[in-house]
DNA sequence: CTCGATCTGGAACGTATGGTAAACTATGCC
DNA sequence: GGCATAGTTTACCATACGTTCCAGATCGAG
């Protein structure tokens, strides 16, 4: 019932190599200027495969933002099980998003905030999608704030949703002047200041 | 000699006007999305007439840039000549982006930043426009800690480069946040964090 | 092995794109 | 009124776009 009587030909590729491939693709050059011949050129499968899975470009790309989420909430979710303090899990983000351009020397920022400079302000499914996992980031930054108040880190009177609040907009402005000017003393600076917020 | 000899039809639509329409298709939608058909409809004259004008499309939105830096560095040169004190200049800056999304109900942003966001990472022309406006910006915020820090009205505490460089991340991170999730009170807590900076 | 189901890759489709060429219109000087 | 010059309009071009379709390949079941 459940099960296909039939099983033919197993798909030839990962979906999520495939789709690791796009988002990439996605990620660097957005949305508008990504087209499909660069899909298929980058994925590495014919247009038809592509259709198949995805549906259409648009399918795709939220495919890849689905996926963009899952990976790296993940990959964040271990930096904060790792970091030995609240404080330092705040450090490590904005260190992280520096390391991402001295490492790597890609200007391609956060895939998220990109999105949503491009779409969010004219597609509401896109809009709700980015809109929430900032919301997301926010609580995490608040939840990290209250745990380091409970242990002495930091002091109580900051208030942990308003500073929340600002450590996603310093975030935010980090990563979109990366995309522009990777100019280090100036991130360095909005680093700084975020820990000063919390200290 | 330096005087043409003959002066036939002269243009029939102001340029600069023209040059508004455009702007706003641009700032709006973004480069991508805009089509020249687009830009046709919105701009009132001839496909002809603009190329003769503005030379290409990529032509058209770098004057359209241009265009937007000098209108609103000039808008904002008036705000601050009417604002009383250095930090009321400075909340009127953020109070400027939230009151355009709650008037206008526009969620069009920052030209500027929209365009760091699309187009800066892989256009070095295009990044270095926005770079310079970037560094104009907070030398504009540094200027006015330091007049205020003059005045007695910012504590000589504050480290006025630093600072300025994270109001600079914090009102980018405000207009981008805007162009997804209108959230008042989000908005409103990164205004109060940038006043904080300097209080 | 045969059959049906699925997957694959590329050709083909209709459309929309940015850009151009040329005919047409208006203007100022002789 | 001609004539040179510039602006406007229209039709058009080649290309690139997202999408669909289909012939062939590949697999599991009987």
């Amino acid at each position: 019932q459940g099960t296909f009587r039939i099983m033919p030909r197993k798909k030839q590729f990962e979906v999520d190599e495939a789709l690791t491939k796009a988002m990439r693709e996605f990620w660097g050059r957005g949305y508008h200027p990504t087209s499909m011949q660069d899909l298929v050129d980058c994925m590495g499968i014919g247009r038809g495969s592509i259709y198949d899975t995805f549906g259409s470009k648009r399918g795709l790309f939220m495919r890849s933002l689905d996926h963009y989420i899952k990976v790296y909430t993940s990959a964040f979710q271990d930096m904060l099980a790792n970091s030995p303090t609240p404080s330092e899990s705040i450090a490590n983000v904005f260190e992280g998003a520096i390391a991402a351009l001295v490492v790597g020397g890609s200007r391609d920022g956060c895939f998220i905030i990109n999105t949503a400079a491009e779409l969010a302000a004219h597609d509401d499914e896109v809009a709700e999608v980015v809109t929430e996992l900032f919301r997301e980031i926010e609580q995490t930054f608040r939840a990290l704030i209250e745990q380091g108040q409970e242990l002495g880190e930091i002091p109580p009177t900051v208030d942990a949703v308003l500073t929340a609040r600002s450590l996603l907009s310093l975030y935010i402005g980090l990563r979109i002047l990366t995309r522009s000017n990777p100019d280090m003393s100036v991130l360095q600076a909005i680093k700084s200041q975020a820990l000063a917020l919390i200290s």
